[in-house]
DNA sequence: CCCAGCACTGAGAGCGCTCCCATGAATACC
DNA sequence: GGTATTCATGGGAGCGCTCTCAGTGCTGGG
């Protein structure tokens, strides 16, 4: 028996089975959960393989299970600042706990551009893992379709006119409903002319936002609408504007804490008062700028962390097949948090 | 052949083999290089593999070469916040370059606290990666000790006592030769009384640059020094103690660039004139922060993304055993960047 | 003209594991 | 008490690949 004189290389499962005096076949089922196998042999397994210090090795379960057991989170360059994004952090912490909730393990796939394409459709292709996760943010994006021809399950973070395209199943906050419910306490409050700072175009979540402000103001002045790029900068210009256009305004609803932010700056700059003159509402409830605005901002949360579970377990009943048919997409919904702004 | 069946499941070099009309093993040859086969039988094999689509088994070559081609990249959770950090988000950025450049993969591993080690142990042991980059940044860490006894080769990012008692090799700047540096610059410009505002004190990296302030200010005032703890509003409360403490000082090396932006905001409110009464130095030269400071902020520049391809190199080195012995430590050099603060 | 020497190629073992199937023991049924 | 049935266990094939080693066809020297 080699195993026993190659001391340093890791124990096999042939090793634990010999130690056990037991076969091979049934240390696998001891070792994967012991089920149909006899409790006194269980135990002397078991004890065989903390001493051995035995770890199975995962190429070879790979092998024959064809079962990675990792997904791959896909992070597409234009998109890389989205990396210190807190918003993004926070969804990359909701998929890796749900991933380590589920025996996987996260694989970080960074493209740079399209001549890496090649790059990742052979690494998809290769059996690396057992899917992927995709954020798919603008529409231009060429990922889904790279995706989609790896032919390897895939959940998209993030509503996308390509990913329903494709029918790539998605998980988004109900951007439109929340933003929805942000307009109607406006009006709740007795506002009457109530503009909206729109993030950028090319972004479904910030289109949806718009959607949301137009199903509540149906006939609104397009006066009362400005456009925003989801900075702090951007949010305080397009306040700016809409106080020069409409200065009888007297609510805001901000397609992002970020540009709430800076929209509130540049009203307490031209000395007006919010709530009293001006209510303001944000969207994202984004702690870090909730916590420092002055007034605290009324604004839509959402939960990203859970947004980020969601996209793994959609992944996984994708993967296993079971659970019944999985949906073309789960929306999670938003509340509105009341706090001094609005 | 029952490969031509399943035309479902993906083609096995078996299949390649066949359609060129070579043994398997000539076609292993071929996918892994082609050297020692003659031109004509190459070009077949690569046909057949364009031909067929054929994409190597990763689990079946890991199995027999016992190379997972990944690297785990460990993110503790106590500095969670770090990934929202541009700062490691550039040197992951760099991480994943240089290991594209050696046809690695990036695993995420996300610690989050004391019960998760076991799990962590358990993937290291599993040959699932071939080593471990991970970021020692406080002192009190028990990261180092459970990759350690992994026994899987591992680099740092960052200087740590941990680290160094474990001879694990490490790549850091040279914070102490950048802040000495930035400190005789200050000299230089005829500066007597010169301020630093120190980040936090179990942080390598922020002692190493008191340090190097104390190399080129061997008696400084105590008074001079004052306490942060990396972020903006710290640097600006850190700056009025110093003014209120030593109104007479002409000079300020802040530890980051973040806290430097405070101080010198604390120092527009007092105005106090920036460089004319007090000249003002930072460190890491992080484009978001450096392009909006008024006026420009003079500081050490690092290469973060340098510093993460470099860990890669050193850990590959230390996985193929060639390029000589692994040095201990990789010191990547700073510079001073000149522009209006002083 | 024969054989040593060389360059290529192919056969086959084996990496560590799972899973199918056969075997044997124990239990149930009539 | 004999056979059908269940249940636990072991034997062994095989996942797709790499790599050693033997074999094949050449060339060149004697």
């Amino acid at each position: 028996m080699p195993e026993q004189t190659t001391g340093a290389s890791r124990p096999t499962l042939e090793a634990v089975a010999a130690r056990a005096g037991v076969s091979r076949a049934t240390a696998s089922r001891v070792v994967n959960g012991g089920v149909g196998v006899r409790a006194p042999l269980v135990d002397k397994v078991r004890q065989a393989v903390e001493e051995l210090g035995y770890v199975p090795n995962h190429a070879a379960r790979t092998l024959v299970t064809r079962r990675s057991g990792a997904v791959a989170v896909i992070i597409a360059e234009p998109e890389f600042r989205i990396f210190s994004d807190p918003f993004f952090e926070q969804q990359v912490r909701g998929i890796s706990r749900e991933l380590t909730a589920h025996d996987s393990q996260l694989v970080l796939l960074w493209v740079e551009g399209p001549g890496d394409h090649d790059r990742i459709a052979r690494y998809l292709g290769g059996g690396h893992v057992d899917g992927t996760l995709a954020f798919s943010l603008h529409n231009d994006d060429e990922l889904p379709a790279l995706i989609a021809r790896a032919r390897i399950p895939t959940v998209f973070g993030g509503r996308s006119e390509a990913g329903q395209r494709l029918a790539v199943p998605y998980v988004d906050s109900d951007n439109r409903g929340g933003a929805r419910e942000a307009v109607r306490h406006l009006v709740s409050l007795g506002r009457r002319h109530i503009a909206h700072i729109a993030g950028p175009r090319d972004l479904m979540a910030a289109l949806d936002r718009v959607d949301g402000y137009h199903d509540v103001m149906m006939d609104a002045d397009p006066a009362l609408m400005s456009q925003g790029d989801f900075t702090e900068e951007s949010g305080a210009r397009a306040m700016a504007e809409l106080l020069d256009r409409r200065p009888d305004l007297d609510a805001v609803f901000v397609a992002n804490d970020l540009m709430a932010s800076g929209a509130l700056r540049t009203l307490r700059e031209r000395g007006v008062r919010v709530p009293e003159d001006v209510a303001v509402v944000g969207f994202d409830d984004l702690a870090s700028v909730v916590r420092s605005t002055d007034p605290a901002l009324t604004t839509v949360h959402q939960d990203i962390e859970g947004t980020g579970r969601l996209m793994v377990k959609l992944l996984m009943r994708l993967l296993d097949g079971t659970g019944g048919p999985v949906p073309a997409s789960v929306i999670t919904p938003t509340a509105l948090v009341r706090r001094a702004s609005a």
